[in-house]
Parts: structure tokens; C-alpha cells; sequence
DNA sequence: CCGTATCCATTCCGATACTG
DNA sequence: CAGTATCGGAATGGATACGG
């Protein structure tokens, strides 16, 4: 065990990161966004061995984000599909992929960009929103401990 | 180099993963979003070795997510505040965050919550949002390679 | 098609000790 | 306070070969 003890800690952060962080891991998600879902597709598309995606794969199933399923009775076919926990990575990711494109490709463009499905437009930037809709900065954000020490 | 080329190839997930994969690198960014700034603060926070966070603070310099300032001229004082770039990731950082609440501490109550500074109240979900700012989900969403193969 | 098993070089990372 | 240097055990991950 080389990772700290935070790693399951009391922290949101930290847990998901336990999940996600590995590498590859999020390559594999990114993936099954775009509708991958065989192992060997996985593995002709990300190029990593068989070893670690079996091993990535297993993870992601045991964590709940993956699914595996029988595809074929007779056959051994299986699939891997985003579990409802998986589909919500969505913003996650998009978010991250938006963060690649503007600031690592930059003045570059990306090869592949995110459109709405319905009208083929561009789409926005992942925001943050207050409780009335307000979209939120860094500044106006603020963290609140759910046991106040004091009396806050 | 453990890592396959398609860590720094044409993908702005890989190139982002290749920043923030690190373990701890997040958690870092995390603690830089709640206003930590010095190396000691950083290290006793996070409970992680000198070492490692020495390498952490540099990567994450190196690629322009924070930067390294002198506060105190006679004394060797320094802190890392975050680049326009490394604000950036509060999309990204909140999006994980949300994650880990919603599905990793179900039915648990998260450690801290996030409100809106103006009014106290949590903030609500991260969203994606289409050019006409109608919110969209998976289905929603395409991809468009930019150079199109036949006559798109 | 979908993995598993074994091997081995490389890397990671905490512990510890040491500088300015 | 803010690192750097060195060490050694543990984990990583690709290559390869094998089985259902």
C-alpha cells in the first residue's frame, strides 16, 4: 500500500480520485462515453495491455461504474456499459476534456470537439451554479464544515 | 516511460490526465482551491511525504497550473498560488467532488459541503450547457472529429 | 473474442537524514 | 520554513505466452 491512508478517507475528493486516478482509468471511461464497450475494442483504441485493461476494467466493474454483461449465451461475449453512477461522470469529464482544450492546445485545436445532438452547435462551457441559477466563480464559493468546531 | 504515447498524443483528456493523474496532484489542487499556499501547510494537510510533494508542486508548476512566488525577501519564503490555468480547474475539481458525494458517500453526509458565498445555500449540480444554454446529459452530446473524413 | 499467468525492468513513494 | 539526497521495499505495467 503506498498510498496515504487519505486515500479513503473522509474526503469525496480523495475516494474518487482513488478510483479514477489510476491511469488509464479515465481514458477507459472516455471511451465508453464515445460507446466503446468490448474489451478488445478498448484495448485496439486506448493501446494498453491486455494485462492493465483487465485489470482497470475490473476495477471500475467492482467500484460500480462499469457493468458487465453477457452479451451472447452460447458464446463468451461480454460488454462493458456505463452503470448510472458511470453515465454521471459525464460532467467530469467533459469538464476535464474543456480544460484540455482550451489550456493544452491552445493556440492548437483539439481533434474532436463536443456538439449538441440537436442543432450540431459547439457546447458551452461546464458551469457552476448557486441554488438560484447564479453561475459561480471560484470566489463565490465557500466551503462549510458539516460539524462546525465551534459555534459558527 | 511507463506510460504509453497516447499520453501526450492528440487527445486533450490524455494530455489533462498526464497533468492531473498523479496521485495527490488533485489533492493538492484541491487544498490550493481552500486557500493553502505553503509547502509545510500543503505537507502537514495532506500527511504526504517531503519528497513526493516536492515533485508534485514542481510538476504542477512546471506545466503552468500553479506558480511559485517569493514572499519574504531576506527570508527563503515561498508560496504556490494557482495560474489562471490552475483556477481553472474549479470546474473540474467541483465536478469530482459532486461525484464523490453523490455516489461515494451515499447515504453518508460529506465532510464539508459547498455553498454559494452570497447566500449560504449548496450549490447546485454541474452542468453542461448548449449554446442556446439548454442543459444537456450523454444523449445530448457528439462528437465531431475536426477534420472530417469524407464531405461532412 | 476475452481474458489469465508469469516474468521482469522500471518507477513510485515513504522514511530518514541533511542543508540554507 | 522549504526544500534536497539517498535508500529500499512495494507496486506498476508491458511483453509474452497460454486457455476457454
Amino acid at each position: 500500500m503506498q498510498r496515504k491512508s487519505w486515500a479513503t478517507e473522509n474526503c469525496p475528493m480523495a475516494r474518487s480520485v482513488d478510483i479514477l486516478g489510476d491511469w488509464g482509468s479515465l481514458m477507459i471511461l472516455r471511451q465508453a462515453f464515445s460507446g466503446t464497450t468490448r474489451f478488445d475494442d478498448f484495448q485496439k483504441e486506448l493501446d494498453l495491455s491486455r494485462n492493465l485493461l483487465t485489470a482497470r476494467l475490473k476495477k471500475l466493474v467492482e467500484r460500480g461504474v462499469l457493468e458487465r454483461r453477457l452479451i451472447n449465451e452460447d458464446g463468451r461475449r461480454h460488454e462493458y456499459v456505463l452503470t448510472e453512477m458511470g453515465e454521471d461522470l459525464l460532467t467530469t469529464v467533459v469538464a476535464l476534456r474543456q480544460w484540455g482544450d482550451r489550456w493544452l492546445f491552445k493556440p492548437d485545436l483539439p481533434p474532436v470537439t463536443m456538439v449538441d445532438a440537436r442543432d450540431g452547435r459547439e457546447i458551452q462551457q461546464v458551469h457552476i451554479h448557486a441554488a438560484d441559477g447564479r453561475e459561480l466563480t471560484r470566489s463565490g464559493l465557500r466551503l462549510r464544515p458539516r460539524v462546525p468546531e465551534s459555534a459558527s
